[in-house]
DNA sequence: GGATGGGGAAATGAGTGTAC
DNA sequence: GTACACTCATTTCCCCATCC
């Protein structure tokens, strides 16, 4: 029954931000002192509420308040496991949370015999993540940039040194291990990406509530770029495998009937150099069609491969 | 024996009055 | 007008009695 009280009185105060023992009484029909003893309890549970005495006092939930219980099925609760065992490759994520430590605390709250089911699993399931060194502390400056529609000046790592750039990040996305930002670039009028562990510093310039795309439209190119140019690319069955793998390239693949499959999209002319060093990975699985433009891209930058062997 | 309630003490801060 | 002291309302906290 005291259980059962308990939990009621954790979801009514997750819902609050400020209450008094004698409303929390007064709501569940208890003595105000019975009410205190509960919120007691739910202190040492570790709930993180604090009292305010005297006039216009009373309790107050942290910001950092916990979430009530969840209950999730065995499946759900392995599905989560592998969810944040994949978390856990990442050396920064945008929120202030030990992730080793959440995982452990999830694990050990779990059933033994969901324990035991889990530790076979584990040496049968593995989604592939990259283990990646290259941390990101900026991370979460780039998000609430994003969040807060702020124009930035950003100092960036390229294979050029560090430069400034002004620009706007529309969002943050993680793939293969790493951290890339979108954003608006007031000099380039377009779109360009970024990598998060090369910004090394971040100065606000005041927000900017101009409309821009979506980091969910980028992510699906369903945009026309300036200076379009229309790619058409052939690809072999082991050029299917793995241009499926890329965000760039996964979407536009049609796939013929004996394996092999064609990629038609269009690109930006200053995406060229981008495009052209994701295709050199697909090596001799992949041939540009059109535009001529990334034929000799591709070309030169295999020419210079070949000199570096000769 | 654990859960609950009652009464009073202690703490706190807003409001008010007074001296300068 | 400002600083200080006091009052009062409101809340938590502590101890003890009662109930199931």
């Amino acid at each position: 029954m005291k259980t059962k009280k308990l939990f009621e009185l954790m979801f009514y105060i997750n819902a609050k931000r400020y209450f008094t023992a004698r409303e929390v009484a007064e709501e569940f029909d208890m003595s105000v002192r019975t009410v205190q003893r509960y919120l007691l309890d739910l202190q040492e549970l570790g709930v993180p509420l604090y009292a305010e005495k005297g006039k216009y006092g009373g309790y107050r939930v942290l910001n950092n308040r916990v979430l009530p219980p969840l209950f999730f099925s065995e499946e759900e609760g392995k599905m989560m496991y592998f969810l944040l065992e994949m978390i856990t490759h990442y050396p920064t994520i945008p929120f202030q949370v030990d992730t080793q430590r959440v995982k452990t605390k999830f694990y050990t709250h779990l059933p033994a015999d969901v324990r035991n089911q889990l530790e076979q699993i584990k040496d049968f399931v593995v989604f592939l993540t990259p283990n990646r060194s290259e941390e990101a502390p900026l991370l979460k400056d780039l998000l609430l940039s994003a969040m807060k529609h702020k124009k930035v000046v950003i100092q960036y790592e390229s294979k050029t040194g560090i430069k400034g750039h002004i620009v706007k990040p529309i969002g943050i996305y993680a793939h293969e291990g790493l951290w890339y930002f979108p954003a608006y670039s007031y000099k380039k009028e377009k779109i360009l990406l970024f990598r998060a562990d090369r910004v090394k510093k971040i100065e606000n310039l005041g927000e900017d509530f101009t409309e821009s795309l979506t980091l969910k439209k980028w992510l699906a190119q369903d945009y026309v770029p300036t200076k379009a140019l229309l790619l058409h690319i052939e690809i072999t069955k082991e050029g299917v495998r793995l241009a499926s793998a890329n965000p760039s390239l996964g979407p536009h693949i049609t796939i013929n009937n004996d394996g092999t499959g064609t990629i038609k999209s269009v690109i930006g002319r200053d995406d060229l150099d981008f495009t052209a060093n994701i295709l050199l990975n697909l090596g001799r699985y992949a041939e540009v069609i059109e535009p001529k433009e990334l034929r000799e891209s591709l070309k030169k930058k295999a020419t210079e491969i070949v000199n570096m062997y000769t």
